[in-house]
DNA sequence: TAATTTTTGTAGCGAACGATGCAGAAATCA
DNA sequence: TGATTTCTGCATCGTTCGCTACAAAAATTA
């Protein structure tokens, strides 16, 4: 039971020239702690008394610098999303062709997905978020538009693609992106339950082998 | 916690006549309204009074007539391998190669998945629970060998199928067997997302691409 | 019928949940 | 410094959680 007691100094710069008390914990820091904990237990599992430990401050500070539960995860799927996807995304963005851009967003996943990529939990937090229908409808739609980014970037690059000639017009794109979103997804189920980083590129692999042959012209029916 | 109290013959079917009043609900049937709420909510988001009015009985008969929540979270879980796990896993013990196995795997997934074989919720029980490793660590460890099951049946057929010369001695079977337990899996989060039996179809199919090109002699470098 | 046995509905237990009231502590401004 | 403003720790709110004691109710046996 360690006792996170320090105060996690106050950045100045951003403290408003207000009168009065100045908030005296880091705010980025206690969102990037409640993050972590949010990803790794998820919503349900994470109490407000969790939180509250993980982050050095009392109920009343939280309420008052994030409103609400619901409020403070919804900013901690920010935070994570700003923070980590572009661990797997960034070279997806950057490659030249849509197979390197998919190969690297597989190859990535695998060691992020891993903890390979620094001190991270395990599995990704947006695929893993199981938030109930009930009760928390606006969470869970804001998760499933997180899902929903990926098949966009996914979709858009292969289109691109197509535009370009590296993959023939008769593949059908949607059907490609979803099979790539599946394979990334269910790499997080894998990495939760032990895989690790080799079995998971390994994985990655023989899914590119899959590409291979759906973008194969030589293919065509 | 659990105390072991008295077995309460429940078979009522073959045990003796007991005196006094029988049971007036149908324990399988409550079992299944059970099960289907764990299945859809998950289990930390199913309250004992979701299963109570699910299941149309009250607290005390609901516990003795299976002991806690975590029981019968247990019985749910052994109730939907027994009658639900046979609708993706007959054809792939019946097939006659490995790759009609798999394939009839992935294609009855599809169609299971997204609730096209019955009046069933989305996605796959087994994967999409994501019971916390906090305070539940025997139903983690249960879900998680049920998970495993999977993989061990992939890898027994196509270790099979390397003896009979279906599959090159120079493949690696876990790396395969682990491809398709991910496409498995990703496919779950697909099908509670809202993508229909024909798109996880597809994917299933481009997945069969990469077992193709996985499983090709001619591919040997 | 009465006696026996077991279940069921009601009502509520202690604990933990998310969320707050309050008063003192602390930092800024005058 | 004192005045003002805001935050923080403690205690607790009302609710819901998983779970159970209790006694009426119901079905079988005699």
């Amino acid at each position: 039971m360690q006792k996170s007691k320090q105060p996690i100094k106050v950045d100045k710069k951003t403290s408003a020239r207000g009168r009065g008390r100045p908030r005296a914990f880091d705010r980025e820091a206690a969102l990037a702690r409640a993050t972590q904990l949010f990803w790794s237990k998820g919503y349900e599992a994470t109490s407000i008394a969790d939180l509250t430990e993980a982050m050095g401050i009392g109920p009343p500070s939280l309420y008052a610098a994030f409103g609400s539960k619901d409020a403070l995860y919804a900013e901690a799927l920010h935070h994570y999303r700003k923070h980590y996807e572009a661990l797997v995304w960034d070279k997806f963005f950057a490659a030249d062709t849509a197979r390197e851009a998919v190969r690297s967003l597989l190859m990535d996943s695998a060691a992020a997905l891993t903890g390979c990529l620094g001190d991270m939990p395990l599995g990704c937090m947006v695929t893993l978020s199981s938030v109930g229908s009930e009760g928390h409808s606006e969470l869970g739609e804001q998760v499933r538009s997180a899902r929903a980014a990926t098949l966009d970037h996914l979709e858009i690059r292969l289109r691109q693609a197509m535009t370009n000639g590296e993959i023939p017009t008769s593949v059908d794109i949607h059907a490609l992106a979803r099979f790539v979103q599946t394979v990334q997804n269910g790499m997080s189920i894998l990495a939760r339950d032990g895989a690790d980083r080799a079995e998971l590129e390994d994985v990655a692999r023989v899914a590119m082998l899959g590409w291979d042959a759906r973008t194969d012209p030589a293919a065509d029916a």
